[in-house]
This record gives structure tokens, sequence and C-alpha cells, in this order.
DNA sequence: CGCATATCCTGACCGC
DNA sequence: TGCGGTCAGGATATGC
């Protein structure tokens, strides 16, 4: 699933293999792609082709290119987003088409195409304007800050929070806001407009880290234990970035890039039964918004007002 | 308005 | 062998 860090290694992916190159044709192949382009395929395809990859730039979960004209003036963006399953790659046009292939790219340059694939269909593309937001545009990393679009983000980027990676993250504001709220502390945490980038997996290996329960009133939450839950979130995203960003290093960009870290290195997330690496209490899996919550009944108890 | 839930989708997996 | 049920979950539409 990817969330923050995988979608991270993707956009270097696109970074080094895509940006500066220029489109020559766009292909959807699934309805459900564009489905969020509201003009449809067709226009997005009108507003890609011929133009330049100007950068490769991301906040949270959702990953842009800004296109520019052959003269450099400022276009649209193409934003993609990877939902629950997709996968950007880049391949040799001969190369056998993926069973779930949905979009694909050529480049004048006549080297390899890019390709979307994703199986469940819960990932889509959007070719939108560049807007002004209040909090300064470009979140995340980018490559370069000073050029153009670099103060904008797409249209439906606007109501997105930056991550916790960006360094324009406000940690005061944070913990106002979640303060202001009236639900659990997972609950803010995977909402986008609050802190961005954060899903299920991150989320409970965050908590953990901060040893709270998922349920804990965000209206008594502490500085200190917002701070801790920014804590959490930094350190194990920023640990499964350097595992995935080492084995990305080929003519291929791929949203699994980072899968090898899960295998080692989650404390709760999907390891029910097992011990916790603190206190080796057999880690807990609850029903949470319709899926799972794993958390450690030893370091991260049921708050009182939560008892149920 | 704020908050919670239903919904979209496909394939893996499990029990029978 | 297949069949039905369950699970995975990001973002958004809808409901209260």
């Amino acid at each position: 699933m990817p969330e923050l860090p995988e979608v991270e290694v993707v956009r270097r992916g696109v970074a080094r293999w895509v940006v500066g190159r220029t489109v020559r044709s766009a292909r959807f192949l699934h309805p459900r792609v564009t489905r969020r382009h509201v003009a449809g395929p067709q226009d997005a395809v009108a507003r890609t082709e011929g133009l330049v990859v100007a950068d490769a730039v991301r906040r949270g979960k959702y990953l842009w290119l800004p296109l520019a004209s052959a003269d450099g003036d400022a276009a649209d963006a193409m934003v993609v987003h990877l939902g629950m399953s997709g996968q950007l790659l880049v391949e040799a046009a001969d190369a056998p088409p993926e069973k779930h292939l949905r979009a694909v790219w050529e480049f004048d340059d006549e080297r390899d195409d890019l390709r979307f694939v994703d199986q469940r269909t819960f990932g889509g593309v959007a070719v939108v304007p560049l807007v002004g937001v209040a909090d300064g545009g470009l979140g995340g990393l980018g490559e370069s800050s000073d050029a153009p679009w670099s103060r904008c983000v797409p249209a439906p980027v606007a109501h997105i929070a930056r991550d916790p990676l960006d360094p324009a993250f406000d940690d005061a504001l944070f913990a106002k806001r979640l303060r202001q709220r009236t639900t659990g502390v997972k609950r803010a945490l995977l909402d986008q407009t609050l802190v961005s980038g954060v899903g299920n997996i991150y989320a409970d290996e965050a908590l953990w880290r901060a040893r709270l329960h998922y349920a804990r009133p965000t209206r008594s939450a502490t500085r200190a234990q917002a701070d801790a839950l920014l804590t959490g979130l930094r350190e194990v995203m920023t640990a499964a970035l350097a595992a995935g960003g080492t084995s990305f290093d080929s003519l291929y960009v791929n949203v699994n890039g980072a899968s090898g870290y899960f295998d080692r290195s989650l404390a709760v997330y999907g390891q029910a039964g097992r011990p916790c690496p603190r206190c080796g209490s057999p880690v807990r899996r609850d029903a949470f918004m319709n899926r799972s919550s794993f958390s450690c009944p030893g370091c991260q108890p049921v708050p009182r007002a939560a008892h149920w």
C-alpha cells in the first residue's frame, strides 16, 4: 500500500528517468484512470502531448509532474495518485503489457515508455492547472525550488496538508489543530487535511512509537504527545525510505521498492499475536474504520475515556 | 459545519 | 475443484 515513503521512491524514479523528456503521446486504457479528470480522457491527452515534463513533485501521497512548453512556459500539471495498488513503470515499448496496464506515455526521444499499472483501480491521473495556496505551495520534495511552478500545487491537492517530511511542516500548528478535534488520534493521523502521507501502516507504527492507543481522544492530547507522533512518523518513514531507496536504481520505478522493509522492521502492523519488540506482549488486532488496527496492549493501553 | 460511515475495486486467501 | 465469504484500504460522497 503506497504511503508517503513509497510515493517518494516513485517520485525519485520519475525524476531520474522521465523529467526533461517531451511527451509524444498519452493513452488511457481504462475509464477509471481519468475519472477525476472531469473533461474526460481525450482532454487529458490533449493537455499532455507535446509538453515537456519539467519536474516531479510530491505532497503526501500525491505526485505531480509540472508540464511546460518547449519554450519553458509553464502549463498544467499531471497529477498521479497510486491509490491502493498503483505502480509507475519505465519500460521498453515492446515489453509485454501488464495484466492491469491502465495508461502509457511515449516520449519524443523514443526511449522507454512510462506506464501506469493498477490492479484495484483506486488510483488515477488528472491533468489540471496549478493554483496558489495559503501555505505557499510546493510541499514535500521536488527538484527545483525556484521554478515558476514551485509556489503552487495542482487544484485537487489544494486541500491536502503538508507532510511530516516537508521542511515547511508546522509542528506547532499540527498540535493545535489536533487538539481542536473531537475524535481519536488515529482517525486524525489518517485525515490528509491535517497531516498528509499517512496511511494505516505508518499510523499504527507511529502510534506504537509514541506509546499511544489509536482511540486516545485528540482533545486531551498534549503538545508532547503530538510531537511524539510526529517524531514517530518521521523515524519510521525515513527508515522505510532508506530501505526502499536502495532498490530502485534500475530502469524501473516500482511502488514495491520499499517492500523489503516491511518484512523486517514493522513493530506492530500485520504482527497480530507476535511479541511486541519493546515489551514482549502479544500484538493485538482490532477492527477499526472498516479495517484493522494493530497495537501493543502493554505499551499502548486503552485510554480511560475510550474503555469499552 | 464537524464527524462518522458507506462506497468504489480486484485478487488472495480460507473453510467447506 | 470451486464457491461463497472475508480482507486489504485512499479518498470522497453522503448522512447525521
